[in-house]
DNA sequence: CTTGAATTAGATTGATCGTTCCACTTGCCA
DNA sequence: TGGCAAGTGGAACGATCAATCTAATTCAAG
């Protein structure tokens, strides 16, 4: 009696492996390895190992909003939709700290390496990509007229997407955490700016340079890694 | 006879493989084969397949200055530091227009592949990046009192480097230059909000709204693609 | 020309690649 | 309990992998 279906099992450890070395770099023997699970099995529920790799891409598209988007709302300690935005940042940032600035976004690491080749895979990337940056849509939209009018919601979600991934990237280049942290913290600057703009036009705000922090952060003990992120 | 020697030849053929299809899947026989070389003076020249690509890296990391940044330089119809800023991401986005959106930044995808492996090779990839960020961090710091004095500039070079890389592997996951346009449109949009910042300080803007495009493009032809390129 | 090093040709290595095939066991429904 | 499909174990396949080796060739200096 196994602890899991097999093929869950293989699912888990393929995804892992994949997001760890890479699709190319990942044998199916060690797949298999890991797994404890004998070829036999293997391609008696996947044909092929591109059949394999779409099958992880499908299931991190299916933990896309329960495991990273949800979490990012469950995660912020306002309901500030702008808040939701770097909320879900920190998601990222989260998982580069545990990991040592190791491991950035698994489907941004493999839309780069199997690129034009395998057309089902890329689709589910490009559909990863479209649910990520919906949301940031979302969100932007819902802080209303606390962003500019004339702002585009969907171009600035896309950019918000680069910055996570440019800075992932970064970060894993040079094993730091700082240049994702600096590239978020001017996207967080840039989007004070906005809110600060918009409130001018609306003459709420008489001084535009008193730009203020998103969220009222009056506690004045801040939580376990929330200093260092925080303090940008 | 050779038209070029061997070793210039297999470089040049090795770094469009790789940038084409990656490292691990590439093989060497498929470069040999491209290069028109046997494999006897490939491993004359290099000890093994890791030695090339680190080989590669080196020639792009040369090639950086001269072919990239100098070249930003050159596009530039102003010599705002600021649009030089923007030029270099239109020579990233000219690569991604005549390669029909599949091609980025070699060094960026193999980043992202070789990750954690090839100590070696990771450090070229962070001197790559290093010397892009500070060349930037450069122009920034160039542009003087027309960015915030409270502005980190080392930040905001790395924001844009996030945003560079961040376009080019949205576009080539949707195989669409959209997305790259969208989010350097939103950088954009950022930096001539801070100028208009900066400017309102210094009390020369009356209103804020009016934040100016950076480049005084007075000309009513714009050139091929420089309409689409500007139409933000 | 001679000489010796630099370079290239090309067959060949053992290892690993992804995949197939078939015998076997297990679980489930009749 | 019989039967049949689902699932598993494991050997084996041809292809390709990166890399090695020696012999042949080219090249430059004396």
């Amino acid at each position: 009696m196994m602890a899991k279906h097999t093929k869950e099992r293989i699912l888990t450890v393929a995804a892992q492996l994949f997001e760890e070395q890479g699709y190319h770099a990942t044998g199916v023997a060690t797949i298999l390895r890991a797994a404890g699970v004998k070829s036999g099995s293997l391609y008696h529920f996947f044909s092929s190992k591109e059949d394999l790799l779409a099958a992880v891409m499908q299931r991190h598209l299916d933990q896309l909003r329960p495991m990273i988007l949800d979490r990012a709302v469950q995660d912020s300690v306002t309901e500030d939709p702008l808040e939701h935005v770097f909320s879900l940042l920190g998601v990222y940032r989260r998982g580069l700290l545990i990991s040592g600035s190791t491991r950035g976004c698994p489907v941004g690491n493999l839309a780069l390496e199997v690129g034009g080749a395998m057309p089902r895979v890329r689709k589910l990337i490009e559909e990863y990509f479209s649910v990520w940056v919906s949301q940031v849509r979302d969100w932007l939209e819902a802080a209303g007229d606390r962003l500019p009018a004339s702002l585009d919601r969907t171009a600035l979600a896309r950019h918000v997407l680069a910055v996570a991934q440019g800075g992932l990237m970064q970060s894993r280049a040079a094993e730091s955490i700082e240049l994702f942290d600096a590239s978020v913290g001017s996207l967080r600057s840039s989007v004070e700016l906005l809110v600060a703009r918009s409130r001018y036009e609306a003459g709420e705000l008489r001084d535009v340079l008193v730009a203020e922090p998103l969220t009222s952060d009056e506690s004045g003990a801040p939580g376990e890694d929330q200093f260092e992120w925080r303090a940008w």
